[in-house]
DNA sequence: AGGCTTGTTGATCAAGCGATCAACAGTAGG
DNA sequence: CCTACTGTTGATCGCTTGATCAACAAGCCT
């Protein structure tokens, strides 16, 4: 028996094939980036031949697209949920980006600097992309509005500042990306920054 | 005379011919970013064969970083020089950010972007990278020292605030690179949220 | 004028990518 | 049982990338 030669795959069904490229791209994505995400290295990592996973996915576009919604997406779905678990309406926010700094998550801000990039090839990804930030917005909006009714912020447009402050969580992430300037108060420094922005009175 | 066939190419100094080189590869890179700086690229752009950039330029990698040097660099200067003819010291600052969050500089953010993401599989430019990073965290820390012992900042750590303040510029460009939320109130939200981080009394 | 240095080219290689196609092989249904 | 469906593979194409090498040609220097 030549174990050295590739054994044929056990044959699965497609549902559960489709299931098990989206797993294996999903890791390679988040251990290698999105641009690691290719039919060859899905195929590898789940054993069978990288022609099979075109032959499920369509287009390999489309999976990459797919991937990066899948990981962004259920990072969203976390952090929603870990917003919701904060009683107290003012304390959300900071607890979110808290977390969200807390420099535990280079591998989804690879994900997504890494999609502004390749978003401009891919239109099906970029069009994900939009739509991942315009949630991403409308969950510190929400916040934002959230702390408003309790009288404790006072903003014009939440929108706006939501916006604002989503561009600086993704700097500040990007550029942690790099392995550079990890600063143990840039919590805090983003904390005052969005009391500012958010309109609360100092002291 | 077959027009068709590619001429051979004037007969030039290897120190012209590398400026010639590093000028089409700064265009490239700004017209269509820094993954498409490419030896064939580069040598269709001046006339000259593929083999010949490279004969001249040691290695694609080592072009890719000095192209990203030289052209961040030249914002960083102009910025700088910028920076340096506003006679208020505390105007500095504010009137920097307006101009680097003006739209205008989506040529450089994509570098930028780009580069945090090749910098990951080119040594060379990720060193490049974070010594620009350095450069400019220098030139912020630097206005925030001025307006400090002009009385007008109160801050700890200037190099820290630096930091963070890089990084909230860098995001908003790069999400303005995806086409995304071009807010007007931009500039006037983010001197509102430097002023807290720089310990400005409010009102 | 002749020769040597050096800029320049073309052929060629090994990778890597996405994609198509015909052929193979399990598996369920008639 | 054996046929039809469908998961699966291998061969192959066309394209791209960086890189090496031998050969060619222009010009400077003696």
């Amino acid at each position: 028996m030549p174990s050295s030669a590739a054994a044929r795959a056990t044959r699965k069904s497609a549902t559960e094939r489709r299931a098990e490229i989206a797993a294996a791209a999903e890791s390679i994505a988040r251990e290698s980036g999105l641009s690691s995400v290719t039919m060859r290295a899905v195929g590898a990592r789940i054993g069978i031949a990288p022609t099979l996973v075109l032959h499920h996915v369509e287009s390999m576009d489309l999976l990459v697209a797919d991937t990066f919604e899948r990981i962004v997406g259920a990072e969203l779905s976390e952090v929603t949920e870990f917003a919701r678990q904060v009683a107290d309406p003012t304390g959300a926010l900071p607890a979110l980006l808290g977390s969200v700094l807390d420099g535990s998550r280079t591998e989804v801000t690879r994900v997504w600097v890494e999609s502004w990039v390749l978003g401009r090839e891919n239109a099906e990804l970029a069009s994900r992309v939009r739509a991942q930030m315009d949630a991403w917005r409308a969950l510190l909006a929400s916040l934002i509005e959230v702390g408003e009714a309790a009288g404790v912020y006072r903003v014009a447009d939440p929108l706006a500042v939501a916006g604002q402050l989503l561009g600086m969580i993704d700097g500040v992430g990007a550029h942690s990306l790099v392995g550079w300037q990890d600063d143990e108060n840039r919590v805090d420094l983003m904390l005052r920054a969005v009391d500012a922005m958010l309109g609360v009175a100092s002291h």
